[in-house]
DNA sequence: AGCACGCCGACT
DNA sequence: GTCGGCGTGCTC
């Protein structure tokens, strides 16, 4: 056998765990990793692929396969730096996902796309337009004096930004305590020093809206990145970030994933949000890859809250994170007044007037107050549509998706145009027109249970008939144009309220909101997680906090069925801290996050018999080699399940879960390699695993 | 993810 | 007898 010529290791976009080994192209010694290839995979596929570092331990049995040659090398010079190659790779080996599919995941679609060849030439077939970020004219200024708390944060960033160390910081400040311009400020500092900023914020309406304040700042220094831009647009941005073009990025979770070098900054706004974790395919968190990124770029890494999140606040406690906190709002605005209503109390029989049920005479009286006095207000809804539940009062057949099992939600005013009537599958988006007639027993008599935004905002005008409300949901800010004009509509007084879901509570700014309902309060509360509670907390917290106007205090409504619950009681109370000790107490005695690690195995197949199979001979498995473990790691490793998903069945897939617990990370994660190494010998029959680490909504 | 192989029902 | 349906497994 005649090795001297050695092989080359490629990732490739393919659901293996590590790397494929080719023999260099004839007369080609200059490959060198980060270069991509086009290789022969299988029988008669040629794929677009990286060449990666060579492995240092390679399984000897290997050896044995006569190696394919590679087909082509697509780049003169390599195109993933090293420190980007350890990111990915470190990336691939915490969430245990094929490096080649992280890489697919991180790079612009065209870049292993096996249409594409060269950069230049996607590129240049593309007509230049430049590209401009407007903010809407009706926004506020940027303030010419900072706070006092803006000032002494700005200067530790400072300190922090230019000591070239990885710094990780949390910036615990209220809502409108003046965050953004923080972050700008910080980022003009990183700058100065010849390094680059990376904003990350929790949806794509708030990236889209940050990036206008930062570009009038840094002009085309600045780019935005997410998941909507695509195509050539993304790699253009891509190129551009790697020329040194664009030093500034704006955007969402899978902004970490931007190729930017030497950075000097990297902020995660909103850090709590559920957003910055990715719930398909590669299940990463962007918070916690951003402490990664920050660690090999020796960057300060912000984690900016109101309601820092247990994870991140512990850390803080144990003294790896620095603190620093901002506890006024700009212009001194006072928190606002937050009262508390059992919607269990017993309603009057002659209500003046009838009030849906949905509505307490404390809300009407406020939103009738708030009215008179030609001010503006907002409900809270966390759930789209007119009624959640849909059935025949003949027969009591319920509607259901046949996809998912789950009720279908109705829809009364459906579709761009708004006017369209479905029933609608939350899960899977299936939907079917909304007939008056039973499928079932050809009964008229169909009724519906449970509220929406929709029916919230009907039965509001219903009670306020002058009333100039609108919604604001996904439903009906589809599109970009749609919600700035609504904004816009809102802050210059031509709309008296809104009806809006989580959506509304994250990031806008509403400069005359004088009063926040929030209909359903302990809603989020019901939800089968470790975290409801905290979940409940940060979202009343940060809805509340919309509430308010310079120098006038706002004023809350929180309806709910259980408002003795410490997580609403403490947000109401704008009380943090009590919060935090007595959530930490719940926790700590379970071994949940922060005080435990979780990896939860997700079985999915079309047949349920064989998913549950596979995932019970996955338990036993594991309870085989848990000796092994516990050997080595003294702290005690738990298998939980296997049970059903919180959604049992999703698009004709059944689903159910394995979890794994453990005080220590390295013993679960020790757990769940030996175990997965099992698993990839047993035969699969159709089923699919994945893996979930630091799962959010479990347990 | 593709793509091939293979094992069973229905069609020339 | 073969055609093609999808269920299953592999890719250096
Ligand atoms: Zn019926
Ligand atoms: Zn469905």
């Amino acid at each position: 056998m005649e090795s001297e010529i050695s092989p080359v290791f490629v990732a490739l976009p393919i659901p293996k765990q590590g790397l494929l080994a080719y023999m260099p192209p004839q007369g080609m010694d200059q490959l060198e990793p980060g270069m991509r290839v086009l290789v022969p995979v299988g029988l008669r596929r040629r794929m677009i692929g990286v060449v990666w570092d060579p492995p240092e331990k390679r399984d000897p049995q290997d050896l044995d396969i006569e190696l394919k040659e590679v087909s082509s090398v697509l780049d003169e010079a390599p195109i993933i730096s090293r420190e980007y190659r350890r990111f990915l790779q470190a990336v691939s080996w915490y969430y245990f996902y094929p490096v080649g599919m992280t890489l697919e995941e991180a790079l612009p679609n065209l870049l292993l796309s096996s249409r594409s060849s060269s950069i230049e030439k996607i590129l240049n077939t593309r007509k230049k337009t430049r590209v401009r970020f407007q903010i809407p004219p009706s926004a506020p200024c940027r303030p010419k004096s900072l706070t006092q708390e803006q000032i002494s944060v700005l200067s530790v960033l400072k300190k922090r930004i230019s000591g070239n160390l990885f710094s990780p910081v949390v910036l615990h400040g209220v809502t409108g305590s003046g965050k953004t311009e923080v972050y700008i400020r910080a980022a003009e500092s990183a700058l100065a020093l010849g390094k680059t900023a990376l904003i990350l914020v929790p949806e794509i309406a708030l990236a889209s809206q940050l990036v206008a304040w930062f570009y009038n700042a840094f002009g085309d220094l600045v780019g935005l990145w997410h998941s909507k831009i695509t195509g050539p647009q993304k790699l253009k941005t891509w190129q551009d970030i790697r020329d040194g073009k664009i030093r500034i990025i704006v955007g969402v979770r899978s902004a970490i994933f931007a190729p930017l070098d030497n950075i000097g900054l990297i902020v995660v706004d909103e850090e709590h949000d559920d957003s910055f974790k990715q719930d398909v395919r590669l299940r990463y968190s962007a918070r916690d890859l951003a402490l990664l990124l920050g660690k090999l770029q020796n960057a300060t890494v912000v984690l900016g809250s109101a309601t820092p999140s247990l994870t991140t606040y512990e850390k803080v406690i144990k003294g790896e994170y620095e603190l620093l906190t901002m506890t006024r709002r700009v212009h001194d605005t006072p928190l606002p007044k937050v009262e508390l209503i059992d919607l269990r109390t017993k309603r009057k029989k002659k209500e003046i007037p009838r009030l849906p049920w949905w509505m307490s005479e404390a809300l009407y009286k406020a939103i009738d107050e708030t009215l008179h006095s030609n001010e503006q207000l907002l409900l809270f809804l966390n759930r789209r549509g007119f009624a959640t539940f849909v059935f025949c009062s003949d027969c009591g057949h319920a509607f259901r998706c046949p996809h998912c099992e789950i009720t279908l939600t109705l829809h009364k005013s459906f579709g761009p145009k708004g006017n369209k009537e479905l029933l609608v599958c939350h899960s899977c988006g299936f939907n079917l027109p909304a007939l008056p007639v039973c499928p079932n027993c050809g009964g008229q008599a169909i009724s519906s249970k449970g509220i929406g935004t929709e029916r919230v905002l009907a039965e509001l005008v219903q009670v306020f008939p002058n009333i100039r409300a609108e919604r604001f949901d996904r439903d009906t800010m589809g599109s970009k144009k749609k919600l700035i004009n609504t904004l816009e509509g809102f802050r210059k007084g031509d709309i008296d309220a809104l009806v809006g879901t989580q959506m509304i509570t994250k990031g806008h700014d509403f400069p005359n909101l004088s009063l926040v309902g929030v209909i359903w309060g302990d809603q989020s509360l019901h939800y089968p997680s470790f975290n409801a509670s905290e979940k409940t907390f940060q979202l009343l917290t940060q809805v509340a906090g919309r509430a308010g106007r310079r120098g006038k205090r706002g004023r809350v409504i929180i309806q709910s069925f259980c408002p003795e619950h410490y997580s609403i009681v403490y947000a109401c109370e704008h009380d943090y801290e009590s919060f935090l000790r007595e959530e930490r107490n719940k926790r700590v005695g379970h071994f949940y996050p922060p005080f435990g690690h979780l990896i939860n195995l997700i079985f999915s197949g079309k047949l349920e018999e064989h998913v549950k199979k596979i995932s019970f001979e996955a338990q036993q498995i594991a309870m085989r080699i848990l000796p092994k473990i516990q050997k080595r790691y003294t702290k005690a490793v738990e298998i939980l399940g296997p049970s059903p998903g919180i959604r049992p069945k999703v698009k004709d897939l059944f689903v159910w879960n394995l979890l794994l617990k453990s005080q220590s990370r390295k013993a679960v994660r020790s757990l769940a390699e030996g175990l997965l190494n099992k698993l990839s010998t047993v035969p699969k029959r159709g089923v699919r695993i994945e893996i979930d680490c630091d799962p959010t909504g479990l347990g």
